[in-house]
DNA sequence: CGTAAACTGTTGACACTGTCAACTTCAACC
DNA sequence: GGTTGAAGTTGACAGTGTCAACAGTTTACG
């Protein structure tokens, strides 16, 4: 039996095969036997190579967050007159175009955390070039050289999570086939999307207004930014 | 052997059983067996209920999706002064409360859709909530009486479609483990969501500003409604 | 009433999965 | 040359969803 197919070792042959797989079938119909077979070698192989199904997936998903944040990163500076705007757009297109890469980063719950530091250390980078944009922005907008560094931050990183959570959430719905169910007024689905886009873009220039109701009191209602 | 389990009807006592599995862990960790199991009977007599595994599944999510329409409705109506606002904490409160029902419902590869019109209907429901609401609130506001009924009805599933979006976005993001990893300035983590609600209400008392940029032009550039 | 059908549940099997353990090569190194 | 260690193979075990054939009970109907 000819063993043609380790061109790469096998430990890469792994991932590469296995996000075919995935691409094809979704992370749920994942099997490591299926890798093996896909690569002709016998069903312990893999296991020579991660210790477990969930040491082979934390490394895909590692893969899928460095192309992710290479995509954002090459958008953000492709994308000159607004650069937010680009990653916004960037984000959207690559959970459209990889719908299930993007469901195995941010749609399967975890393998445990704590036992593979690397993925988290890529998943953070991602975040993080979302949120040094944002300050870098703020920075400069600021009127003060130096107003008070730490507000600055925890004001980019506020704006971050609300992006964040913006961009996902509507990536997210549609992925789910809910929303081919609800049933829309014509022309809204095309165009919920610059919509979205259009009300982030008025709310960071604005700023949030009557945040609290009835929760925890915490702060005593931050200082919002109101550039020009 | 006594038979002292079934006081309901055992379709009825599967899906008890089988949300009780789910809460401790997850969807991934259910099994038909286990439930079986759990109830002292045959590992095939559920399935003489259920079809199939997703069938179950099925209509545990569709029993999650009537909880947490009658949570959300419950809470509008409590909230009398600001109904949106009361909607959106519930909306958060719920998640935050029963997490994996709520993976359940919007993290998870749904089966088939077509095999499962009931579940559409009470998903649909949840949303109908929502934009509704909005709906009647936009009706309120409109000074002419019927000012193309049409272009409110998308006015109010384009802001429902938005604020979905954004409370989704942040559940979601709460949820995955991968918010405890950021390392972000103390007191970020519990003013981001009053901070969302903050920036959700600027944007929709302002409407979008500035919304397409290079992908297609769609229709021309949709009127913004500014109440006031 | 009696019989047949329908429903509900049980047992046994099959293919499939992840994972453990023991076995074979085989190259590298003192 | 013998030892060691890694890479890969085979075989087994427990667990899963699902199919098929069987048994008990309830229901329907002539």
């Amino acid at each position: 039996m000819v063993k043609t197919i380790h061109e790469l070792d096998l430990k890469e042959a792994c991932i590469q095969a296995a996000r075919e797989v995935i691409a094809e079938q979704g992370t749920e119909g994942l099997s490591l036997r299926d890798v093996a077979r896909k690569l002709g070698v016998s069903h312990q192989a893999p296991y020579r190579h991660y210790p477990s199904r969930d040491h082979l997936l934390a490394a895909i998903m590692q893969r899928c967050f460095e192309d992710f944040a290479n995509h954002l990163d090459q958008a953000s500076q492709a994308h000159a007159t607004d650069a937010l705007l680009g990653m916004g757009e960037a984000y959207m297109r690559y959970a459209a175009q990889h719908p299930l890469e993007y469901r195995l980063m941010f749609g399967t719950p975890w393998p445990e955390p704590a036992a593979h530091p690397e993925l988290v250390r890529h998943a953070v980078h991602a975040f993080d070039l979302l949120r040094n944009h944002l300050l870098q922005q703020l920075q400069q907008r600021a009127s003060a050289p130096q107003s008070d560094m730490l507000a600055l931050l925890a004001q980019a990183e506020l704006q971050a999570l609300f992006i964040w959570s913006a961009l996902h959430g509507m990536a997210s719905i549609q992925q789910s086939n809910v929303m081919q169910h609800l049933v829309l007024t014509p022309g809204v689905p095309t165009q919920a999307e610059p919509y979205l886009m259009g009300m982030m873009h008025t709310a960071l220039t604005q700023g949030p207004t009557q945040a609290q109701a009835s929760p925890a009191p915490s702060a005593p209602a931050k200082k919002t930014n109101e550039p020009s």
